[in-house]
DNA sequence: TCCGGAAACT
DNA sequence: AGTTTCCGGA
């Protein structure tokens, strides 16, 4: 990693934590890992800061609008230390993603791209449930109002193999109106449908005890570690970036750091 | 604007 | 591997 370059955040305010090293390493290959593009479209997505510049399409689940993609490319050209980013190349970087299955480009709708969440699991929304068959719903992101809310799938008593209702998935809606009924502090976490989780490394965790009845998931390989605020009738939020919070996986405990920022050289 | 090949970079 | 850079073509 180049020494005064790692992983920057935003200056501007707001959040923006560094996390530790692990978190962006995978033990099948060792070595340091850089935040990736989609990563960083889905943080940006989901600081309401960002909205002007980037943002969900409403009605399209996973559909979203870049408004400035100068704006996009000068944020994505800071965090990755690459000044002459512009959106050309970022856009090209995102067509990488096509094949990958990533990303695909929602035709005549100008600078509008959408997220296969069949084939993501995104760490701020683990609990779209990616099982079987491909039946996932196209499950909505946050919604751009003020406070996202998301309801977790009727609990699920974990059904080990079959069943796949495409009703049963969690919807994330707008409103946040609906009652989902019992709430339900655990969401299962299912595999990917193919090829290994990769990336992926999931844990419980627990909240800080400044914000109670939180409990969600975190991974290690995002920049993002979001905990879920649940409560009974209403649903559930999605808080932004956890600044510290201790991670509870089996017995071990690890805390996240926050790092002061470092500017490019 | 958008696409994707090619080569370079880390 | 995941871009970054550059570019000819539609």
């Amino acid at each position: 990693m180049k020494a005064g370059c790692s992983v920057v955040e935003k200056p501007e305010g707001g959040g923006g934590y560094q996390f530790p090293d692990w978190a962006y390493k995978t033990e099948s290959s060792p070595g340091s890992r850089q935040i990736q593009l989609w990563h960083f479209i889905l943080e940006l997505l989901q600081k309401e800061e960002f909205r002007h510049v980037i943002a969900w399409q409403q009605g399209e689940y996973g559909e979203f609008v870049i408004k400035d993609p100068d704006e996009v490319a000068r944020l994505w050209g800071r965090r990755k230390c690459k000044p002459q980013m512009n959106y050309d190349k970022l856009s090209r970087a995102l067509r990488y993603y096509y094949n990958k299955r990533i990303l695909h480009k929602t035709k005549g709708k100008r600078f509008t791209y959408k997220f296969n969440f069949n084939k993501l699991v995104m760490p701020n929304y683990p609990f779209i449930n990616i099982r079987s068959s491909g039946v996932v719903p196209q499950s909505a992101p946050p919604v751009p109002t003020g406070s996202s809310r998301f309801h977790f799938p009727p609990l699920d008593t974990h059904s080990p193999t079959s069943d796949v209702q495409p009703g049963r998935f969690c919807s994330l809606t707008a409103s946040g109106q609906e009652s989902s009924n019992g709430i339900d502090r655990k969401v299962e976490l299912s595999e990917l449908e193919d090829g290994p989780a990769a990336d992926w490394r999931r844990a419980w965790i627990s909240c800080p005890p400044e914000v109670p009845w939180v409990e969600g998931l975190a991974t290690r390989s995002a920049s993002l570690t979001s905990c879920f605020l649940c409560s009974p009738g209403q649903g559930c939020t999605l808080t932004p970036t956890v600044p510290s919070l201790s991670l509870r996986s089996q017995a071990a405990e690890v805390s996240f750091t926050p790092l002061p920022h470092q500017p490019c050289p």
